[in-house]
DNA sequence: TCCGGTAGCGATAACGGTTGCGATACCGAT
DNA sequence: ATCGGTATCGCAACCGTTATCGCTACCGGA
C-alpha cells in the first residue's frame, strides 16, 4: 500500500501532461498510438486506478444506473436485475442496486442516497412512494422508470404488468374450472402493494361471479416454502372443504404443494393450487404449479432500454408507459 | 425538473453562506439550532439533494462498502449481503454490490470499477483472482476482505469456511453410514472454485477409506432444481446401483429429491442424498435434506465488522483470518 | 516558398462541495 | 468598560479529474 498514485504521477512517469494521460487512459482521441501505449503500460504496471469521483465531478456524468428494489431474497428482483444488466451489458452504464426492505421510509432514504450520486438513470420498483420520494423522482435530472406495476399513477416512465388484472384473470380461470370454495394466502398487505392488488383483483374476479373467499390467511415477513406449507396445513385443517387455494407468491404455493405431498392429498383432485410469478423453482417439481408469469426479465430489459434511449441525442421524446401482458400457465394443479 | 439546485442556492435562499448551509445539512457542529432548522426547511421544500460526488471528492471519504459477488441468482450471496447490511445498518456505510458472473476477467473489471469509487472497504467473494486483481486488492487504500473461502492465500483479511474440509467431512459422514457406491453432481469446475474444492475434499475423504466415486456429472450454467432432477435421473439410469449422491449445491439436491419423489424411490432407502449450503428452500420439503451450513450470514457480518473496526481510530491492528466451522446437518436423507 | 489544415499535446479553469482557519458577535466576569 | 472565552459563521484553498481552448509541429498543395 504505497502512497496513492494519481493521474499526475502517471503523467510525470510517462513524460506527458496530465491531459494527455487522461485522454490516453479514457481512450479519447487526439493521442498518438505510441504515447497511448506508453501511458497504458505505465498505468498498468504501477496499478493506477483512476479516481472516478473526481472524474465524474469534472465531466458532470456518472455512468451508473440506480436500481431500487424491495428485496434481493425474494427470488423475483434478481431476475429483473438480470434483465437490466443484459441490456446495459454493452453500454458504458452499470447498474447499482439499493434495497428498501418493503419500507417506504427506507425507500425514500435509499432513493435520496442514490440520487445524490447523480446517476444516469433511476429504476425503482412500484408506484407507491412517500410524497418526498415522488418529489425527488419528479425533480431528478435523469430518466426515471417505475417498474413492476402499472396500476397507479407513475411519476415518469413506467413498465410493468397489472397486478389487479393478474388477480382477476386467475380468479376467472379458477372459476372456469368449477372451483367455488376458494382460499387465499398472502403477505401482510401494507408491505407489498402488488400482492395487495392481486388480492383485490382476485376477490373482484370472484365477486363478479358471486363468489366470496372461503378463507384468508396473511403472514408477515419474507415468503418461504416452509411458511407456505404451514399456513396451507392450518387452512386446510380449518376448512377441509376448500377446493382451491391462491397464493400471493409461487414460493408459498410450492409450500402448499409440499404439504399436499406430505399429507397425501391429491392435487388438484383434493385441492387445487395456484401461485404467482412463474419462478424458476417451479421447474422440476413433481407437478407443474399453476402460476402467472410476472415478466420480470422483460420488465428489466425494457426499463434499461428506456434509460439507454434517453441518452441518445434525439431520444428525448415523451414518456413511456409500458403495460406488459402476463401469461397464465395452468400447469397441472388447477 | 427545474434547473439543478446547488448548495449555494440553498444558502442564498436561507441568507447564509455556503459553509453554514453545508454544515447544517450534514449535522456538523457550529450551527445554531435556529439557522439549522431554517436551512433544513428550505432544503426540504425545494427538494435539494446534495451532490455526493463533489462532497466525497472534497472530504476524501466515501461511505460505501463495495461487495463483489459472483451472482445474485444463486440464493447464496443475497444472504451474505444481508449479513453485511445488518452490521452496516447503523453506521454511515452502505453496501454496493457488483456482480462478476463467476468470471475472473469480469471480476477484475468490476473490482477496478468499484475501487475507482474509492470505497471505505471492499468485500470480495473467493480467493482466486487474476494477477491484476490481486495487485489492486493489495494496493487498495481501504480494508479488503476476501470471503466465503479459506483454502488459499488471502491478500489481506479473510473470512470463510474450508470447502475442502466441508467436502471431506461429508465424505466421512456418508461413509460412516455405510454407503460405498457414491455419485457426485456439481458445476463445471473452472467456474466455481469453491465447488471444486468441495469436490476435491470429497474425493479425498472417500479415498482415505479406499473408496472412489462411482459416477460424476458436471453441468454448466446456474444451478437449478430442474437441472438437479434431470441429472439425477440420468445418473440413476446409468448407475442404478448407486447408494448415495452428493451435490455441489442444495438447489441440485432438491432436484434430486424431486426425481426420487416422482420415480417412487425411497430416500434414503433406495438412494441417499446430500447437498451443500443449507439454503432456506430446504425448509418445508417432504424430507429434511442432508447439507452443510455455509455460514453465509455470519460471513457477511464478520466481514462488515472488519471494515467497521478498521475505521475506528485504534483499530489498525493486524490481519484477520477467520475460519468458521460449518455444521453438517444430516437431515433425513442420509 | 508560403500557407492553410490537422494531428498531437499542454495550460487553465471549472465541477460542487468540504477542510482549516480566521473573523465576528455575544456572553459573563472582572 | 475591558477582557477572555465560546458559539457561530465566512473566506479561501483545495480534492483529482476533465472540458475547453490555444499552441506547436508537420504535411501537402499552390
Amino acid at each position: 500500500m504505497t502512497k496513492k498514485l494519481l493521474l499526475k504521477d502517471v503523467a510525470k512517469l510517462a513524460g506527458v501532461s496530465e491531459m494527455t494521460a487522461s485522454r490516453a487512459l479514457r481512450g479519447a482521441p487526439d493521442v498518438s498510438a505510441k504515447t497511448k501505449a506508453k501511458i497504458e503500460e505505465i498505468a498498468r504496471t504501477h496499478g493506477y486506478v483512476p479516481n472516478r469521483i473526481a472524474g465524474s465531478l469534472s465531466s458532470q456524468s456518472v455512468n451508473l444506473v440506480a436500481v431500487v428494489v424491495p428485496s434481493l431474497n425474494s427470488f423475483v428482483f434478481p431476475e429483473v436485475l438480470s434483465g437490466i444488466s443484459a441490456v446495459l451489458k454493452d453500454s458504458p452504464l452499470k447498474p447499482v442496486v439499493g434495497v428498501s426492505g418493503y419500507d417506504l421510509e427506507e425507500e425514500e432514504s435509499v432513493t435520496r442516497e442514490m440520487l445524490s450520486w447523480r446517476p444516469s438513470g433511476l429504476i425503482v420498483a412500484g408506484l407507491e412512494h412517500t410524497e418526498a420520494t415522488r418529489r425527488m423522482l419528479q425533480q431528478a435530472d435523469c430518466p426515471v422508470v417505475e417498474v413492476m406495476d402499472v396500476d397507479g399513477d407513475p411519476v415518469r416512465h413506467c413498465v410493468g404488468i397489472s397486478h389487479l388484472q393478474a388477480g382477476r384473470d386467475m380468479a376467472e380461470q379458477i372459476l372456469a374450472r368449477g372451483y367455488r370454495k376458494i382460499g387465499f394466502i398472502g403477505t401482510k398487505m401494507p408491505q407489498d402493494f402488488r400482492a395487495r392488488k392481486r388480492f383485490d383483483g382476485f376477490t373482484d374476479g370472484l365477486a363478479a361471479q358471486g363468489v366470496t373467499l372461503g378463507d384468508t390467511e396473511h403472514y408477515s415477513g419474507e415468503s418461504a416454502i416452509q411458511t407456505g406449507r404451514q399456513l396451507t396445513a392450518q387452512m386446510l385443517a380449518r376448512r377441509p372443504d376448500l377446493e382451491c387455494i391462491y397464493y400471493s407468491s409461487d414460493v408459498m404455493s410450492v409450500g402448499g404443494l409440499m404439504h399436499c405431498l406430505a399429507a397425501g392429498l391429491s392435487v388438484p383432485g383434493d385441492i387445487a393450487l395456484a401461485g404467482f410469478n412463474n419462478l424458476q423453482i417451479l421447474q422440476g417439481l413433481p407437478l407443474q404449479l399453476a402460476t402467472t408469469d410476472a415478466c420480470r426479465h422483460e420488465i428489466g430489459e425494457r426499463a434499461a432500454q428506456i434509460i439507454l434511449k434517453s441518452r441518445e441525442p434525439g431520444g428525448t421524446d415523451g414518456l413511456v408507459f409500458n403495460r406488459l401482458a402476463p401469461a397464465i400457465s395452468l400447469g397441472e394443479t388447477l
